[in-house]
DNA sequence: ACCTGAACACCGTTCAAGT
DNA sequence: ACCTGAACACCGTTCAAGT
């Protein structure tokens, strides 16, 4: 049908409108069918192509998988950088799970697509390295920091998210625990099966938080040339 | 060879001993083959029998990574009691994240193996929420602490095992980026393609610890009857 | 009680060949 | 430049049948 993809109106041409072709109808499979069901062959059934197909535009699922993470993430919008770095950091998090929250298994798609490489991605670890330098730690500080911050939001997003596909899940059967063997686990049984999702990212996010607000203030201590 | 298993000195008949093999074989299956390379399959083979048999000792592949889970964390001790509570999480900590660097995937296994099931998985969340309990943590604050310990160790390892299995990955090339477009991460470059693990495990376990801290700090300070 | 044969319904990926 | 046919080398799981 647009055998050459030409604009002939001058503008630079769009680079592999395909690809993005893909990775939205990979993002329409993911939302319908979860993260089991995102299959190279369905995908391709999707596009009206046979799967072997695909394999001209990515080099695999993995770099689908890497496509699909940047753009689950392209919403995220750079938070106001006169804000002090905690509500910075605070904002990207709380952002960051949204974007998550918006589609089907997101986590299982971030936490499978390795290290950052599309400029969506990229970029929102910019944003937070940069929040993390200008809070003032130090470079390997804010490398840790800055991965520390990532690896909450997506394992949190990961449990919220089997808690709530596995409703009334039988295999969190705290309930029926000997009070002998396990007197923490059986007391905190309730407390164990529920998943208050907003209160519980709140409370990591808030660890986090003063914690690191702990670590600069001991660094500053004992580094006097720093602001 | 043993067809009925029976014990005939009196001791209590062990449960189920062969599926105490079977468990053994996946974990030495992991060791060899790593999390890609455990299939019901190839572990059948290993036994010397059929992938369908193996369905007669195990409900699926989910109960058997449970099981896997709980023997990978078996030879985690308990912490002296009489610590204070940050020195046993952190012994716990360094003790889990021991115990799964020392099979091969281990992480993987933990991350798929969904709620804790078996004995060993149900005493180490015992164990930890014990100490927070002892410390002073509400119910909620405990249960939230807990799992964030639990995630944050697995996590670790889990990019740490990443880390070791590509030897300077590709993928990390975070050198060749555009330091207009991203000044802190093309100035970071070297820290993040950089993996310190001791270090950066000791980093976020300070983070956590200091945060809970402070979380328990709060709390005292506004509710006078604790001690 | 425990195991096998045989199948079902899939996977990701490669590659020569087509247009 | 882009797509297909056909295959390769696998998966987890079920179930009637064997012993």
């Amino acid at each position: 049908m647009n055998p050459h993809n030409l604009h002939p109106s001058g503008a630079k041409s769009a680079p592999s409108l395909d690809l993005e072709q893909i990775v939205q109808a990979a993002l329409a499979l993911l939302d319908e069918a979860g993260f089991d069901g995102l299959t190279m062959r369905s995908l391709a059934d999707r596009l009206g192509i046979k799967a072997a197909s695909l394999y001209w535009h990515v080099r695999g699922k993995q770099e689908l998988l890497s496509l699909m993470a940047n753009e689950i993430i392209a919403p995220m919008r750079a938070p106001d950088r006169s804000l002090p770095w905690q509500a910075q950091l605070e904002a990207l998090g709380r952002d960051y799970r949204q974007a998550l929250l918006h589609h089907h298994d997101a986590a299982r798609v971030l936490a499978a697509s390795g290290a950052p490489t599309g400029p969506n991605m990229l970029r929102l670890s910019e944003l937070v390295l940069r929040a993390l330098l200008d809070a003032g730690f130090d470079r390997k500080d804010a490398v840790y920091a800055g991965s520390l911050i990532n690896d909450y939001v997506v394992m949190f997003v990961l449990e919220e998210t089997r808690r709530a596909e596995v409703p009334a899940e039988p295999a969190y059967g705290f309930a029926g625990l000997s009070p002998d063997e396990y007197p923490s686990l059986a007391g905190l049984a309730d407390e164990l099966m529920t998943f208050e999702a907003e209160e519980r990212f709140r409370f990591g996010a808030e660890i986090l938080t003063s914690g690191l607000e702990r670590r600069l203030a001991k660094r500053k201590a004992s580094d006097p040339l720093q602001s």
